[in-house]
DNA sequence: CTGAAAGCGCTTACAG
DNA sequence: CTGAAAGCGCTTACAG
């Protein structure tokens, strides 16, 4: 399967070279392809022609040297250490894709970096000039790395991070409504008859999205008299495995619940899987509900409700606000309004 | 929520800077921090520690536009134009994350871009030094791309593809050897008493990595007397939602099948659902078996048997190569050997 | 509207 | 082992 070596020599066409053959200085075609307003119709039309017969494309170093800007935004998606690469949160990974497509949009490159929470962060994209402003994605102990964004701030950082927003925070928040989101599976739990509403997940403030999921759930029940129980809720991080776990150790536990409201859809559906072990039925002995909207709710065994980020508007958002910094614009930190979609698993 | 604008201005450090700091010349510091071996011992020493204080970084876009080298790749991920972010295969996304673990093993960046097939690529990344050379990975019609593929090699852009190898192919391809996959299936589901395999996918020169695994199987069955009939072959693209549809077709077909052989996981998921409708048990009735290893695989229900690709491999050689050829040393096409992870939907 | 010139921050022969 | 100097390919005041 040895290829033939192509020997074909690439000769860098530079702007002088488009100068030449357009008749015209080095300066003109520079001004051109900025698109300045500054250039004659007919000078214009020359280089914009010179440029196209000679496949001439901007040296992106040269030009972000004299300019100091990249033109490029990095995502640091940062995770907890797992051996294996395809154990990424399908969460994340459809952030990514409307991320990457906002960049596009914005006229923006995006470099993507896999960080370890423990690690210390490549937060010097900025510092070396590769990329003007950082996304900062990804679950984790938040008592970890908060000292990590308060270091970013005041360095001077450019970045904007998907989470929680709470108030006090350092740097600038997006992040669900992860409390309304809560109270809108509560709700509709509470409207199919349920009352015993087991939470999988984290339940504290290392895990503010959680945590807000939760106690949005147990608001939803106290309008109603009633109130999440301690005693049925689990801790998981957001795995099938966790959620798998979680499960078996709330069935172990002996308590009665009729319904599981679970941190994640993949926790939701590590619960699907231990409940069917258990010869439980869904919905008809316990309801599920799940977080986030992934792709795979859809095709869960039953088809999985869960309250769903909009995460093509979170991805326009992140890069919108970043650049707002980065041109410093005033920025604020924003929550977005998450929706219920109800599927067989609830009794939908 | 808004936060409070930090004006903090952030000055510039230049190795001129740590120069003076540090009391030599620019061209020493620059020689430390390239790890030059013709540096004084207790002179690197004192530069080390004026970087350290000041936080130096060297300036990327100088140092490319003086080297000509951009030290970053670029990830060109192109799909079928899908209105919705999150339908990106999960087998993609593993290799998305294999990709960047080993770019940033070889000091590399990665510059990510989502192109649709029909678009005119952003294959400009090497034009315009962002980028030293471009990985492109993706589905979707051979014959629509073979030429962009010639016309990349063309004009020496330095490039490695994921995907079917073939001989007389333009460029390299690093792919499975869809092959010996589809005679794994093939061989198993034969050991386990099967006979009538039907396959969703397509089967044709348009989609190799399909085709391939079409074939491979069918070789398996040859060597027992038997072979793939046509009747039991429907399209597919790499869905659920097709997977599902593709069963229902091959159930209204009325021919009998006693096992499905699926082009790739999120196929197979799909006709466990379709097949779980008409009331027929896996894998007493049908065996189902999969392709990629996906993580979704282990979670399905039942479990499903599936031909495992290595991404962490894939990942690997791909940086290299390109890597390599970037280096103008000789690179090859290269297949990977997949290996078969047997579950309860083919009666493990 | 256009050109000549300075300069962004590095790397690397060239001298010593 | 170290320094002075050239130059990578642009952008953008400054003159005209």
């Amino acid at each position: 399967m040895t290829e033939p070596r192509r020997p074909r020599k690439k000769t860098r066409v530079t702007s002088l070279d488009i100068a030449h053959r357009a008749g015209v200085s080095q300066a003109t075609v520079s001004r051109v392809l900025a698109g300045s307003p500054l250039v004659n119709a007919e000078t214009r039309r020359r280089v914009e022609q010179a440029v196209r017969e000679l496949n001439y494309k901007v040296d992106r170093h040269a030009s972000s040297l004299r300019t100091q800007r990249a033109g490029t935004l990095a995502l640091l998606l940062f995770e907890d250490p797992t051996p294996d690469d395809s154990h990424i949160n399908p969460f994340f990974l459809s952030m990514l894709g409307s991320i990457t497509r906002a960049c596009a949009r914005h006229g923006h490159d995006l470099l993507v970096s896999f960080q370890q929470l423990s690690d210390d962060w490549h937060a010097d994209y900025e510092d070396s000039m590769k990329a003007d402003g950082l996304i900062l994605l990804g679950y984790g102990d938040y008592l970890a790395y908060e000292s990590k964004l308060e270091k970013l701030v005041e360095q001077g950082t450019h970045f904007v991070r998907w989470g929680q927003v709470q108030p006090g925070q350092p740097g600038i928040s997006i992040g669900c409504d992860n409390h309304a989101g809560g109270a809108l599976a509560g709700r509709h739990l509470l409207e199919r008859g349920h009352r015993r509403i087991a939470f999988l997940g984290d339940a504290s403030s290392r895990f503010p999205e959680f945590f807000a999921r939760y106690q949005g759930c147990d608001a939803a029940l106290r309008e109603a008299g009633l109130g999440m129980l301690r005693e049925l809720q689990v801790d998981a991080d957001s795995t099938e495995e966790a959620g798998y776990a979680a499960t078996c150790n709330l069935l172990a536990r002996d308590k009665p619940f009729d319904a599981i409201f679970a941190a994640s859809d993949l926790i939701a559906i590590g619960a699907l899987h231990a409940l069917k072990e258990a010869g439980l039925r869904v919905p008809q002995d316990v309801a599920v509900v799940g977080f986030d909207g992934t792709p795979m709710a859809r095709f869960a065994d039953p088809p999985l409700t869960t309250v769903v980020q909009d995460t093509s508007r979170a991805g326009e958002l992140l890069v919108e606000t970043l650049l707002r910094q980065v041109r410093d614009q005033p920025v604020r930190s924003v929550m977005l309004a998450p929706t219920l979609e109800v599927r067989a698993s609830s009794g939908g």
